[in-house]
DNA sequence: GTCTATACATCGATAGAC
DNA sequence: GTCTATCGATGTATAGAC
């Protein structure tokens, strides 16, 4: 029982695809791994199609790696930065790993990150109360960039197998020290 | 004034010039950007020679891609984590960044890296006091590669251009919790 | 010991058919 | 809208000259 679908309905379904699996291939393998015939083949269209829609891989590969920029919630500034480790450790979505994946191999990515980064380390350092609030707002990212590239990336057993609860929970005393503010 | 060499010697020499040349080249572009000719070129010699010699990219890249594997000093675990942090922190040599570079998008890379994690954490999580050794470990591997991952590979300002000593400071309680060490 | 020449595969990109 | 055909560039690897 075929749908009735406009030319436009049609090539908005196509070109989803073809940027799911984009996505889904660029978390997976990187950017020069990552090859547009194989991205075709996974999408079930041609590879021309793929270049047609999107113009050349660099230009597909932006369309795929987003980063949400991460708004830090109110509160104090450890437990706010806890709770936002805590939905990284649930579902770290596939457009971020696109990022990740390539960020240290990959001019694009890399530059997504930084842009990223920037935004997200003046809010964390805005909330805490120290004259070194940069570095120690660099050492919290760092920390959540370590722990979900061992998880997800890497997916090192101690950390890919274990609960984001204990995850959070073993991190408390660091966050709160670093974020200067007093355990509780 | 030119000295007389063997051709072991000179053999030697430019061997060890090829792979020096490929351990700059792999830590700075990682292992698919890295071309055998640009090696050959900035070693100074020809293409052909580099692969005579190291008979694939691939063994080349295992030639280059070494981790020391970091002994645990004795002491409080603690301590011992910290002053390991500070040595790496200090000068990180160019043959562990070239596995860094690559681990994410490369599986020989990706393979050295868990070896020597591998032996790495399990060292560590015989050194704390706890049921939950494992991903206490984890979690400090995961610090440790995070900061070393900022810092050097992808530069960002607030690590890269930190003093160790104030890395380490700001790092001791969160290494002294994760090790159930009491603060001193 | 080192270099030249070249085979061979892969991939991004383009042009045009259906 | 989607696919076929193909070009051109790049890069590893091999064979052999000097």
């Amino acid at each position: 029982m075929s749908q009735h679908r406009t030319r436009a309905e049609q090539r908005r379904d196509t070109e989803a695809r073809i940027l799911a699996a984009a996505r889904e291939t660029f978390a997976r393998l990187g950017y020069e791994r990552t090859t547009i015939r194989a991205v075709a083949a996974s999408a079930g269209v041609n590879a021309g199609l793929v270049m047609h829609y999107y113009g050349s891989k660099e230009e597909l590969f932006s369309r795929a790696a987003k980063l949400p920029d991460d708004e830090l919630p109110a509160g104090h500034p450890a437990e706010a930065l806890l709770s936002t480790l805590r939905r990284r450790l649930d579902d770290e979505p596939v457009a971020s790993l696109v990022v990740l994946r390539s960020m240290l191999t990959h001019a694009e990515a890399s530059k997504e990150f930084r842009a990223a980064a920037s935004g997200w380390l003046g809010r964390i350092g805005d909330a805490i109360p120290a004259q070194d609030a940069d570095l120690r707002a660099g050492l919290i990212s760092a920390i959540i960039t370590g722990v979900v590239i061992d998880r997800y990336l890497l997916k090192l057993s101690s950390l890919a197998d274990a609960s984001a609860d204990d995850i959070v929970s073993l991190l408390r005393p660091c966050f709160e020290s670093l974020t200067n503010d007093p355990p509780h």
